[in-house]
RNA sequence: GCCGAUAUAACUCAGUUGGUAGAGUAGCUGAUUUGUAAUCAGCCUGUCGGGGGUUCAAGUCCCUCUAUCGGCUCCA
């Protein structure tokens, strides 16, 4: 007999040699006929795997992640087995579960897949399913697993079957496909009962550009029709968040092919937030002893050139216009850093100068790969809220601290409440692709990792992911669709200075070499608006939004007392329009609450006749009517509690 | 850059097998003078993304360029 532990600690006794799914059978005929794998002792198995000794078993619904992975990931054995069967000359990469879905990579040869073949593939699906095809498990020998894979000229699995050690190698077998696979897997796929395939796209082996584009196909499966329907719903609704879209319909920025791709328009209205958005974090800066500093958009090429800049990006940037007469080159900039070392430069600096806070908003221009452009998160002229912290070495940690504290003030303001920080260390076995020393490099990720757990920061470190210049610490959002992208960087250099030649005088009247701290809290202006748009839907918060009120004026007769409030309401430093169309008040009302402007001050005979405004809140209703300066307060009031 | 898709009025979208373009919204004009999510009537709006080709005839078929979308790769 053995123990088996479950996860609310109970023991049961089973013969050894026992399922899970028998154990799942013991517990309930609900639970067997829902359990889809089983985690023993940490490791994901299938269900029909005997358990040979004493251990801690969960079993694994769909509830479970664990669950729904063991379900994808037998999905896309089904989808490959449907692929085969329609495209024998397919040869198959991996095809892996992901966070929603799951994917395989094929290499369809000859043929080239388009969307109006998913259909096909899905009906082949289907059969597949309902021929009650079960998924058996096979361990074999390396020699064995090669000998199959290169009997079916299946060139892809060779290789990965090459990379794994002698006896551990597994197939799983699903009527006429057989794949490589560590599994677990679901013992049939009758509980597959809805599934689409989403997209297709190119997808390199082994994720390098400089290997064959396989062909991958994106899907997604669930145990019921309706859950099916649910998420395809629930990814309609989140394209209404879209940045790009809302951009365009609240009139905050576009983009013109005649301007060129990946150039942001900022129009007045999303001007005016980005500027408040600046404003705000300039007021922090300064508080946190920042100087905030203005340089040119272009810079002598020689500039990167002492950076290392152009050594490692030149090829790939805007090319470096020259001036007519003299044949000098000069560079768009596309980072800061360089001219606020030369600011640092100008004047000879003191132990009692560090740490030199400079800040500046500073637009600069990267040549990105035209596929990878993407709305305001990804472009090819942005504003870095950038700042370099010169300090000494002792400093370092004092500094990373504050600037922590600085992007978990603004993320808190914000109510950006599931960041995730991200440690992003060099990669020990390809020393090349960095500059500077081991030590400096050493001493630069020790200071960050502790940093992060003095301000208990939950990060995951990424080993690999650093800059070419320094290790960092990025704080990471997601937009509307899940998709993850970097906002808040802080990045600790050793390299700069030394390339400027950078100096303070110390205590002990002897030159030294400062430390410099890369650091920008929102990122980019143009990512952090584009993913406060997609958080905010759009309702943005009373302090950002651009209109914070509209006066609806019941007709042309109350146009006068209209502009008399707009007037009051202006002088009380609060924003808003009047709409004066002929039209009838519900109308209004209506089109405010459509641009999502958060007070509509009505206006008629009453309120005229007493210096009121009934005012309607958005998405609520009427709250009724005030005085004029009353609402003026209601709103101050409301700015200051969202700062604070 | 690579794979696949898309591009029609200011916006959202129709446009059958090739026969020189439509709707709603917005805009303009007039009527109405309106009280918490759409007042009525009339009018205007297009190099069908650009260029080339096939055809008696191209929004529709082919080629090419550009931009956009979903990914891959990249991201100082």
């Amino acid at each position: 007999m053995i123990n088996i532990t479950l996860p609310d600690g109970s023991i049961k006794q089973f013969e050894a040699g026992v399922t899970a799914l028998d154990v799942a059978k013991s517990i309930s005929e609900g639970l067997a006929r829902n359990v889809l794998s089983a985690t023993i002792d940490g490791e994901i198995k299938d269900l029909s795997m005997p358990i040979t000794n004493d251990c801690n078993l969960k079993l694994n619904t769909w509830n479970d992640e664990d669950g729904k992975h063991t379900f994808w990931h037998s999905s896309a054995h089904l989808m490959a087995s449907a692929v085969q069967a329609l495209y024998p000359n397919a040869k198959f990469g991996i095809g892996p579960a992901i966070e929603k879905g799951f994917y395989y990579d094929i290499d369809f040869g000859e043929d080239v897949l388009r969307e109006e073949d998913f259909a096909k593939i899905e009906k082949k699906m289907t059969e597949i399913v309902q021929q009650g095809v079960k998924l058996v498990r096979k361990e074999v020998s390396k020699q064995d697993a090669l000998d199959y894979f290169g009997s079916k000229n299946e060139q892809y699995k060779v290789e990965l079957i090459e990379g794994l050690e002698d006896g551990k190698i597994t197939f799983y077998e699903s009527g006429d496909f057989t794949d490589l696979c560590r599994g677990p897997h679901l013992s049939d796929f009758s509980p597959i009962k809805a599934f689409k395939i989403t997209s297709l796209a190119g997808a390199y082996w082994r994720g390098d550009e400089h290997n064959k584009q396989l062909t991958r196909l994106y899907a997604i499966s669930f145990p019921k029709k309706k859950e099916l329907d649910e998420y395809l719903q629930m990814l309609e609704e989140a394209k209404k968040r879209d940045h790009r879209k809302l951009g365009k319909e609240l009139e905050l920025f576009a983009f013109s092919q005649n301007v060129g791709q990946g150039l942001p328009l900022w129009l007045p209205k999303g001007t005016e937030l980005r500027k408040r958005l600046e404003n705000f974090l300039a007021k922090v800066q300064k508080q946190y002893g920042y100087v905030q500093v203005m340089t040119p958009h272009i810079g002598n090429v020689n500039l990167y050139k002492t950076s290392g800049h152009f050594q490692k990006y030149g090829k790939d940037s805007f090319q470096p216009i020259q001036t007519p007469q003299e044949g000098e080159e000069y560079m768009l900039k596309p980072m800061n850093c360089p001219h606020h070392c030369e600011i640092y430069r100008l004047m000879p600096k003191s132990y009692k100068d560090l740490p030199y806070r400079v800040a500046e908003f500073g637009t600069v221009y990267r040549y990105e790969m035209s596929g990878e452009l993407h709305g305001l998160t990804r472009v090819r002229s942005f504003t870095q809220d950038d700042a370099h912290i010169f300090c000494t070495q002792d400093q370092i940690k004092e500094e990373f601290c504050k600037v922590i504290d600085i992007v978990l003030y603004i993320f808190k303001t914000l109510k950006f409440e599931n960041f995730t920080a991200q440690i992003s260390l060099r990669d020990p076995n390809n020393k090349e692709k960095y500059i500077g020393t081991d030590e400096v490099w050493d001493k630069a990720e020790n200071a960050i990792i502790e940093s992060v757990a003095e301000k208990g920061l939950n990060a995951v470190t990424e080993t690999g992911e650093a800059a070419f210049y320094g290790p960092k610490l990025d704080f990471m959002v997601k937009d509307a669709l899940g998709r993850s992208w970097q906002l808040g960087t802080i990045q600790v250099d050793y390299n700069l200075p030394e390339r400027f030649n950078l100096e303070y005088i110390g205590a002990d009247n002897q030159k030294h070499r400062p430390v410099m701290i890369h650091r920008a809290p929102f990122g980019s202006m143009e990512r952090f608006v584009a993913v406060l748009l997609e958080h905010t839907a759009g309702e943005f918060p009373l302090w950002l939004t651009p209109d914070q009120y509209i006066i609806l004026p019941i007709s042309e007769k109350y146009e006068q007392y209209a502009k008399q409030v707009g007037q009051t309401l202006n002088m009380a430093d609060l924003r808003g329009t009047i709409d004066n169309r002929n039209e009838k008040t519900g109308k209004k009302i209506r089109d405010a609450e459509i641009k999502k402007i958060r007070y509509m001050l009505i206006v008629g005979e009453k309120e005229e006749a007493e210096g009121l405004v009934s005012v309607r809140e958005h998405l609520k209703g009427d709250l009724g009517a005030m005085k004029m300066e009353d609402f003026a307060k209601l709103v101050q009031e409301e700015v200051r509690k969202e700062l604070e």
